[in-house]
DNA sequence: ATAATATCGATATAATATTATCGATAAATA
DNA sequence: TATTTATCGATAATATTATATCGATATTAT
């Protein structure tokens, strides 16, 4: 356990998932500033007290871009957005299908801040006959009968599901059986898939949860 | 530090936050295996099997509703469903009000889901002249102006943010001065409040950085 | 030029969350 | 009726994440 022999040869750190999470809203308060022009350089201690973070975590978080700062001065704000874009990879981008063209389904299709994060859906698929043709947001919606050829043709690895919870876990299997490594999953039900293929699923039941049991909570503390 | 007497009167158990994004999706599927009536009782390895989750988890999280089964059979699906709809508030609904009937506005008021959880969505606000006095999913939509008056006079303790980045701090301050306790903030801006107010926010780029390296990283150890 | 200060970077501690262990128990089976 | 088995419930161990401490250092002020 004294660390000499353990993992030496690749190096694998293991990414702490609260930090990949925060990481994107370090970018988005450095990309202000930029845009403010206030000063080149940034202390933990300002990012922090913006973002309601301890300065000690944000330290440890921008560490693992190995990003380095000065003492006194802080960390290069130029410098620190492109460490940031280089660990995530938003450098080069990914193109993702999606599949269900409902009201979240557009409503993902119309949100072009995805760019940024280095993400691009290039087109969408739903079996509608009537969305069939159209486009949405300037995104081309084409039959869900294409869509594993089309997975196949352009080697897309991610599929983005916003389709209602009877036919998720059908259309999971198509784009898996087409070859997507990744699927981020907006339906309401759990999806199964092969070992080695990455899913994340969002689900808005359980932020709510936490919100309203934080506000349940709440209220009663005040009450005592 | 011998455990005897250190909050013994309020009993107030901090309840993790993990567990607490875990109840629903243990709900989504006991409500589906309810419906098909496959069984009276289920046990926390089939939960565990299902959904990915270890038994141990299940059970651990289970205990905090106070839900109790029997050994070798598990727990009552009925009963299991009552518990956590008590334990999370969802037998008496909240009421809240939306903010920006955007694309992402619109796909939260059209999503019916909501209800089930405790939250019933009544109106809508935009500063948008053409969409005032419209309908959108049946629900209402009305001018800004009226938003604090509103808040104040119905009692609303919840407000949803589904608006562009350079609005989203106006349009908290309007709600938290009107009376708001909590805000689901869906916009792209980490928003500041004053103490004791909650904030959840929704941050999409967090959660596809967290799919997005969690697939470059298999992509590369598929290769070694 | 010297002292004071803010900050980084490394290391140590504490808090939180997950996973393992094991005895008790109710049902199923021999 | 006795034995086996699957499961719960409680407790213990481990892993992960967050926070604190402190010396080193570059800038600013004296």
């Amino acid at each position: 356990m004294n660390g000499s022999n353990e993992k030496t040869k690749t190096k694998i750190k293991a990414i702490p998932e609260p930090t990949l999470r925060r990481l994107p809203l370090y970018y988005q308060y450095l990309k202000k500033i930029q845009a403010e022009k206030n000063s080149q350089y940034i202390s933990c201690t300002q990012i922090g007290n913006e973002l309601n973070i301890l300065p000690i975590q944000v330290r440890k978080d921008l560490e693992i871009t190995e990003a380095s700062g000065k003492p006194k001065l802080g960390y290069g704000v130029k410098g620190l957005i492109g460490n940031i874009e280089d660990f995530l990879g938003w450098n080069n981008t990914t193109e993702a299908y999606l599949v269900g063209v409902g009201h979240l389904g557009s409503a993902l299709l119309g949100y072009h801040g995805f760019k940024e994060y280095g993400l691009n859906i290039i087109a969408a698929f739903d079996s509608d006959e009537s969305k069939i043709g159209t486009e949405t947001h300037g995104k081309m919606v084409f039959p869900v009968s294409k869509l594993p050829e089309m997975i196949r043709r352009m080697g897309i690895k991610i599929g983005i599901l916003t389709v209602p919870a009877y036919c998720a876990q059908h259309l999971t299997d198509l784009m898996v059986e087409a070859g997507v490594h990744a699927i981020w999953n907006f339906s309401p039900v759990k999806i199964m898939v092969p070992p080695g293929i990455i899913v994340q699923h969002e689900n808005l039941a359980s932020s709510l949860v936490v919100l309203s049991k934080k506000l349940s909570m709440s209220i009663k503390t005040d009450r005592q």
